[in-house]
DNA sequence: GAGAAAGTAGAAAATAATGTCAACATTAAA
DNA sequence: TTTAATGTTGACATTATTTTCTACTTTCTC
């Protein structure tokens, strides 16, 4: 289980964006700070802005801004813009082994349990917002974890078996 | 946020070994049944036996069994095996672009994010045994959802912000 | 308008993941 | 004790992902 370097530079690049809040910033500048090439920043705000997270400003004195406070955001989100995460019919299809389609594709318990987990995950990802990951990493974690050991009903809890 | 193939089908090759729980499998009849080559159902089950989770028979009539009964066989531990994931220095190098280290080294609000994020799921993912896998997809969906929503409090529960 | 400073898009190169192959090691059975 | 059926290993081929490159479009400033 593991994010694409697309998942985790855009986020990234997303996160540069909510740190200047209100302001836009060119993709020169947002390279920069996250020791990337410009060619491949621009490549990675190309999702995001069909997505309608960000919006570009073409030109000279171009740029990205965010098209919503970081507080509106959510890291669900900017995760799917960047890369439609599959455990449906395109996660059978890539993973059907030599025949046209998944041995077990009318019947499979294992896709129903990674269904249902991503589902959870993505859930719980939906509840935390660009604003959450602005501060250093004690804070974001101590946030975090707030949300996690919190009292409400739980998504993806799960007690022994 | 994806499994990768070698994760995908390892967790199904273990799982037929589950299926004929107490008796040993040839790699080809795991292969037929799961649509792979023999060659890579080969390579597939080394780390799980590296891992201790299955034995290997060799000769004339050899094969694979588990090495613990299915109950005892968390999730977890066969992601695990197959795929050390890395949301610690592993990550950060190869999250680095170009510099030699990741800019966001010394401080990151996202690792320590993708942090607690991972470490819940996999949480979460340790109180699943293979066991609970057997039966068919409606089955499974009962029981993980079961799981979800149990009372206890809560790995991967998750308030609104 | 003209020119320069942006973003855009798609091809190409580099790298990593996936899957196959062939030579080898082990062991049950004849 | 040979033989054939098996797992083991590492090198190779293939495919997917990541990253760069090049040509293009838009728009600000003069």
């Amino acid at each position: 289980m593991k994010i694409s370097r697309l998942e985790e530079y855009g986020l990234r690049c997303v996160v540069q964006l909510a740190h200047h809040a209100g302001q836009s910033m060119q993709v020169e500048e947002i390279a920069q700070l996250e020791g990337l090439s410009k060619a491949y920043v621009a490549k990675i705000m190309s999702p995001l802005r069909r997505a309608g997270l960000v919006a570009s400003i073409r030109g000279v004195r171009g740029g990205y801004i965010l098209t919503r406070p970081p507080e509106a955001i959510t890291l669900t989100e900017v995760l799917f813009a960047l890369e439609a995460t599959e455990v449906d019919d395109g996660f059978c299809q890539t993973h059907r082994g030599k025949c046209s389609c998944c041995v077990h594709m009318s019947d499979c318990g294992i896709r129903a349990m990674w269904l249902l987990v991503t589902e959870q995950a993505y859930q719980a990802l939906s509840h935390i917002t660009l604003a959450q990951l602005l501060g250093n990493e004690a804070v974001v974690a101590e946030r975090i974890q707030q949300h996690f050991f919190s009292s409400r009903a739980s998504p993806l809890s799960l007690t022994p078996a």
